[in-house]
DNA sequence: ATTCGGAAAATTTTT
DNA sequence: TTTTCCGAAT
């Protein structure tokens, strides 16, 4: 056979790039900063992203090996984009850039040395809802579930345990801090963390936070790896620092420790994830850990009006803790932004509709139009307002595609092909079948975990032996349903064993079973189509479960943007801008959120109405209903949420919103 | 003893 | 809209 030798071009082609011709001054000292670590406080809409992707052209033009970068962002989908940037000013290929979350580099890193850590190849990542449902599995078997027990649940143990994992405070600390009221359950929660961290290793899985848990550990307790990879790395770039955790700032200090070529980057004032254990703290004590490390500050905003940005401005000044900024814009001037207070929730919808429209007639497209909101819920009046009107839209919140019961279900049976252990995804898939309830399944994975081959358990039609109560005819299904896998499974086709499980299986299912039987047909039709790009099962699902871009539309084709207005939370429109901006719901109990109205909370929440209100380039839109139609309480009166009333008037103008008949 | 359907309740934010 | 709880049906 004659070999074919494919080269690759790993050299930036353009000769050089005009670095004084694309950025400002404050860009350019970034940009070309030599050696040694570097803060970068870049403010809302300083250019940020433009700084780091010409950062990384620059090194690649110095001559720095691809592979000796690691670029590390808050979703893939920001690695991605710099990355593409990157080869769009060098016309080179930068595959070899380690770019992607933390999540994503951990789980390459955890995937070459597994059995380090106590796992096999192929292990299987749990998402949040398949870690709770393990953590429900092991209460259940301490005997701590049950109606006559009170215990915390699955979902808020995992809360527990994540916290605990990402702030590197111990399950304890994790209490202390977040859940005081169940101290003096400490000791079974600790139990209970014993229990479910063995217990994935005994299902060789591992959740989000061990991808950040065991690439901490892997560098601390080896040397030789440690050096391995701090030598590797020779330049670091960390992208939205201020939303790191401990966890994530020790690994940065572990990698970068020979080289010391770190360079983070972030704003103080859009921290909005300490839920996740991040904290603003690692920006103010970068300085501390790296004494030698030189600070720059990027002051100056390209994205919005001077009259949006001294809104802002005035807004996060109620913030006692931060770094001191001076954000300038040097857009043109532009309208106030806009203050209204509508009568209720339809009221609110209908303002937001109408003025779409107009501003549609005004020649704003549509996808430059966003409706940010604090919660996914806030959104629903809206979504049904845009339907009545024929207002395209896409919803950028809520549960992710990946996340749906329908995608997980059908995954689950790729899932026990790669990992023969997966109880979670062992159950999952075998409760779909009729008669088959929990403990049913619980009966068959006893089984399944009995054996070495438990594919074979259902190919040779030994389950049916034993469960009698079972049809035949799903005996026979089970038997050749997974032959039939198996074989595709062998030609590492993806793509093929989704057709299958859903024409053998899964599609009737959801006719049975979903009223929208169709359009989750046409959700699995896209997975199939998106999993047939890969070559390899075990790929195809690691990416899966690390994949951050939310709505199938995005995944599927990606780099299409339809004219539809924007509907998210505040937190998934971080490090995005739209000409036009709605923020809805901004009455106090909802904006702030009632859930936190601690002093740290409420300043979390005010940068988040700063984050908000700093998306918008040209025209902002503040609304807040004035009453709440709840079931037990009736008519509820809303106060404008203190956001708005704590602000100087002149920084914007009130509408009245009245009614013509 | 289990499954499964239906009613009631609840809903912050995400890799 | 989804999750959880409860009781009827098997």
């Amino acid at each position: 056979m004659k070999k074919y030798l494919l080269y690759r071009d790993t050299s930036p082609k353009r000769a050089s790039i005009n670095y004084e011709k694309e950025l400002n001054e404050e860009q350019i000292k970034v940009v070309t900063h030599k050696e040694g670590p570097v803060l970068v406080i870049a403010g809302a809409g300083s250019g940020k992203t433009r700084v780091v992707t010409y950062r990384v052209a620059y090194l690649l033009e110095n001559g720095i090996q691809p592979q000796n970068i690691l670029l590390l962002t808050f979703t893939n989908k920001a690695a991605s984009e710099m990355l593409h940037r990157v080869e769009h000013l060098l016309k080179m290929d930068t595959r070899y850039v380690w770019g992607g979350t933390f999540h994503h580099i951990g789980n390459m890193i955890l995937r070459s040395h597994a059995e380090l850590v106590g796992l096999k190849k192929g292990f299987t990542i749990l998402d949040n809802e398949d870690a709770k449902d393990l953590i429900e599995i092991v209460l259940k078997e301490m005997g701590l579930s049950g109606r006559e027990i009170r215990f915390p649940k699955g979902a808020i143990l995992r809360e527990i345990f994540s916290y605990a994992i990402n702030t590197m405070g111990g399950i304890e600390g994790a209490i202390i801090e977040r859940y005081p009221y169940f101290y003096h359950l400490k000791d079974e929660i600790e139990a209970v963390y014993e229990k479910y961290s063995r217990k994935k290793l005994e299902i060789n899985a591992v959740d989000f936070d061990d991808l950040l848990h065991y690439w901490y550990r892997i560098l601390a307790e080896n040397e030789d790896l440690r050096k391995y990879y701090a030598k590797r790395f020779s330049y670091i770039l960390v992208d939205e620092y201020q939303d790191t955790n401990k966890i994530q700032a020790e690994i940065i200090d572990l990698i970068g420790m020979i080289n010391r070529n770190v360079m983070v980057v972030g704003d103080d004032a859009q921290s909005i994830y300490s839920f996740r254990g991040a904290d603003f703290r690692n920006v103010f004590d970068f300085p501390k850990r790296y004494t030698d490390c030189t600070i720059y500050k990027l002051e100056t905003n390209y994205r919005s009006t001077p009259e949006i940005l001294n809104f802002a401005n005035e807004s996060i000044s109620h913030n006692k803790k931060q770094f001191h900024k001076n954000l300038k814009s040097v857009k043109p001037h532009g309208p106030s932004p806009v203050v209204t207070a509508l009568r209720d929730v339809i009221q609110q919808a209908e303002f937001v509709a109408q003025r779409i429209l107009e501003l549609r007639d005004e020649g704003v497209p549509l996808n430059q139009i966003a409706v940010l909101y604090r919660a996914h819920y806030h959104s629903m009046e809206i979504q049904m307002e845009l339907t009545r009107r024929d207002i395209p839209f896409e919803i950028r919140s809520g549960l992710k595609f990946f996340e749906q019961a329908h995608i997980k279900d059908v995954i689950s049976f790729l899932r026990v092909f790669v990992n023969e252990k997966d109880e979670i995804s062992w159950k999952r898939l075998l409760k779909i079948f009729p008669k088959v309830g929990k403990r049913t399944a619980e009966q068959i994975f006893e089984r399944i975990q009995a054996t070495t081959n438990p594919i074979d358990l259902f190919t040779q039609k030994k389950i049916g032996e034993s469960f009698k109560r079972l049809s035949k005819d799903t005996i026979d299904t089970w038997s050749s349903l997974f032959a039939e896998l198996k074989e595709l499974k062998e030609k590492e086709a993806p793509a093929d064993m989704i057709n299958t499980v859903v024409g053998r299986v899964y599609g009737d299912y959801m006719r049975y079973n979903y009223p929208d039987y169709e359009s989750r047909l046409d959700d699995l039709i896209q997975l199939a189509n998106f999993a047939s790009k890969y070559h390899s099962v075990e790929d195809f699902l690691s990416e899966l479960s690390l994949m951050s871009g939310a709505s199938g539309e995005e995944i599927i084709h990606p780099g299409v943007t339809d004219e539809r207005v924007i509907l998210s939370t505040i937190h998934q429109a971080k490090g995005l801008e739209w000409k036009v901006v709605f923020v809805v719901w901004c009455a106090e109990g909802r904006f702030p959120n009632s859930k936190s109205m601690d002093e740290d909370g409420i300043e979390e929440e005010r940068r988040l109405f700063y984050v908000a209100a700093t998306r918008a380039m040209d025209e902002l839109y503040i609304c807040y209903p004035m009453v709440y139609y709840e079931k037990h309480f009736g008519y509820v009166i809303l106060k404008p949420s203190r956001f708005i009333t704590e602000l100087d008037t002149s920084v914007y103008e009130e509408w009245d919103v009245s009614e013509s008949n």
